[in-house]
RNA sequence: GGAGCCGUAGUUCAGUUUGGUUAGAACGCCUGACUGUCACUCAGGAGGUCGCGAGUUCGAGUCUCGUCGGUUCCGCCA
């Protein structure tokens, strides 16, 4: 079909253009009909051009006169000086007074109007994604994403990476995050797994001596959805070898200032910071601390200071080797409604309320609990937070990880609830030294918080061989092992985590039977890892970053849903092209599947 | 698996607290007028399974229970 094909994108024309004889071709985005002439508004990704129909071309006039929104037109025309300018568009200053439009195809009256301010639901917007991403605001994440994908393909191409693809058909293992599964029609009664991640491929490359590997890879996960987690996401996966952490922390802190060098025109200052686990769950009350937060409002553990107390609540919790500890807001207004809304949010966490302290700018104190506290008590909190008048402590007790998880979490409710977080900066960090192994209080055992292939502390690895031949009696000891682990934390969001691997077998079988896995298991699930790694492993490590995460962060929003062209619901509903969906009786016949109900 | 919020015109919402006549507004859509608009303006018009299903009631958008969908959080996410 032949039409008049565009000169011009409807972002380029200037002042500067006047005269020249264009064509323009995109979407109608806005009529405005005045009688005797007639202004088009024509969006293309590019931006939007005004064209003028003057109704003395009486054909022209007709056809702009049929149009409607979402029309698809090419218009020809001079480009000519704008009698009146809109400084709100760049193409502000001209015009195209039209001499031709050809409607290259109509449209139906969209269910939502295509426009900047968007007002439709995301469930409508995902419904109709195509129509959604004519808009600047989407369309400019998908150009943003793109170009991050050339900073990062460049980066790792100078920094001599090779980037393999690895199989998304691959073996399923039960470790970790529920797997996606594919029926195999060759093999009846098997299956494929999607991956979680490239993991034990990337090690494979190190013991076949690649050295550097990286990829942009999907990896898929089916477990329950946040508004930062979709059930396929996007990894900037990467393995090193003869690699300790600090040069894997200086490969990928590397990416990311080249990243945020060429997107935000800001230099990051290198190295990052480093902080513990131990750390950042003290002071903070998560593994992902958000250091924007204005006046920090650090945790303190005040369990000493009340040891002696006979508040119930208090005296419970240290018996049961609890904790007491509390974070300190200034300076604002907290009203009793707000603390009724504070509690019940901590409630939400499973906790039974929430204590607190006033100290109000008459010097008087107000606090539910004070009756409970004597006098040195109640002056030894005050000195271990600094408390001033104007200040309010909020104060929870319970088992020591719970207590500074919920700290943590009130620590994030606060800062929003009081605008504290100062969104003009990026706060990066590491976060290592994780735990190699936790408990699992469901299966009453001992298991890895990463990977089973994540290397104990060098300075840890007599407690490992000591606690390996009994785990069961050795919990404490075990759980105290450090691991050479670490994650990306930017804004108290994960950007993504890594470690180094054991490469040695003695370690490795030290590992597994912490984590009570037989040599038929271990040969079951990652045999072929295992197979590998007896022929020449190479000290090796790597990271993950989330690719989504990042491009969330660079457009200014929480919401990966934004950064993807088509995202799924929180229940993992395509709503566009309706997936899952079911299947014809044929297609579970070829594979040999039967549905039970 | 658990908790909160939302679901009313094509769209975004009001109306639900305190059940009661014909369920409103804005935008969009249709018709008409208008030669410098840019959220054009003006006049008129069409448009509703109040998510779905039960129940209470003389009467339900409004109350109760269930269910479905969206969303946020907890659990989960090596």
């Amino acid at each position: 079909m032949k039409f008049t094909k565009r000169t011009n994108t409807c972002g380029e024309l200037r002042l500067s253009d006047t005269g020249k004889s264009v064509v323009l071709n995109g979407w109608v985005s806005q009529v405005r009909d005045l009688g005797g002439v007639i202004f088009l508004n024509i969006r293309d990704r590019f931006g939007i051009t005004q064209v003028t129909v003057n109704s003395e071309y009486k054909e022209i006039y007709k056809i702009a006169n049929s149009l409607g929104l979402e029309y698809v037109i090419s218009a020809s025309g001079k480009v000519q000086q704008r009698t009146s300018v809109n400084p709100n568009m760049p193409t502000g200053e001209i015009e195209v007074l039209a001499e031709n439009i050809e409607v290259l195809n109509t449209s139906e009256v969209t269910p939502f109007v295509v426009e900047e301010d968007i007002k439709a639901s995301e469930e409508l917007r995902f419904k109709y994604r195509y129509l959604d991403l004519r808009r600047k605001k989407i369309a400019e994440n998908l150009v943003l994403r793109s170009k991050v994908y050339n900073i990062v393909h460049k980066y790792f191409e100078r920094e001599n990476f090779v980037e393999v693809e690895t199989p998304i058909l691959m073996k399923s293992t039960p470790e970790g995050a529920r797997d996606y599964l594919v029926p195999s029609r060759v093999h009846k009664g098997k299956f494929y797994a999607l991956p979680q991640s490239p993991q034990t491929y990337k090690q494979i490359l190190m013991v076949s001596g690649i050295d550097k590997y990286v990829q942009i890879c999907k990896c898929f996960r089916d477990e329950d959805l946040r508004a930062d987690r979709q059930p396929e996401f996007t990894q900037i996966d990467l393995e090193m070898s003869f690699v300790d952490e600090r040069d894997v922390f200086n490969v990928v802190e590397g990416v990311i200032c080249d990243i945020w060098k060429n997107i935000k025109g800001v230099e990051l200052k290198q190295p990052f910071r480093i902080m513990s686990y131990d750390e950042a769950l003290a002071i903070y009350g998560t593994d992902k601390p958000d250091l924007r937060i204005k006046g920090e409002l650090k945790i303190i553990n005040i369990t000493e200071t009340v040891r002696k107390s006979e508040f119930k609540i208090f005296s419970d919790a240290i018996t049961a080797k609890g904790i007491v500890a509390g974070i300190k807001l200034s300076g604002q207004e907290v009203t009793r409604k707000i603390i009724d809304g504070l509690t019940n949010y901590v409630k939400s966490l499973k906790f039974g309320g929430l204590g607190y302290i006033k100290y109000n700018s008459d010097g008087t104190v107000s606090s539910p609990m004070l009756k409970f506290l004597n006098e040195d008590i109640q002056s030894g909190i005050k000195n271990e937070f600094s408390a001033e008048a104007g200040d309010v402590l909020f104060i929870l007790s319970g088992e020591k990880k719970k207590v500074l998880n919920g700290l943590g979490n009130l620590r994030l409710k606060l800062a929003e609830q009081f605008n504290l977080v100062d969104e003009t900066k990026d706060e990066l960090l590491w976060v290592n030294d994780f735990p190699l192994f936790g408990y699992d209080d469901d299966s009453k055992s001992v298991v890895a918080e990463h990977h089973a292939f994540t290397m104990p502390h060098e300075a840890d690895l007599t407690k490992l061989a000591d606690g390996c031949k009994d785990p069961a009696a050795n919990i404490e000891l075990l759980t105290s092992i450090r691991a050479n682990c670490y994650d990306m934390v930017c804004n108290g969001s994960e950007f993504g985590s890594g470690s180094i691997r054991i490469h040695r077998g003695d370690i490795q079988s030290q590992v597994f039977s912490v984590l009570k896995l037989s040599k038929v298991e271990q040969e079951e699930k990652f045999g072929f890892l295992l197979g590998a790694f007896k022929y020449g492993a190479p000290p090796h490590g790597g990271f993950a970053l989330g690719f989504d995460r990042i491009i969330a962060t660079l457009c200014g929003t929480k919401d990966i849903r934004e950064t993807i062209a088509f995202p799924k619901t929180t229940s993992a509903v395509g709503l566009m092209d309706n997936s899952p969906s079911p299947v014809d009786d044929k297609q579970l016949k070829d594979l040999g599947i039967s549905l039970n109900g």
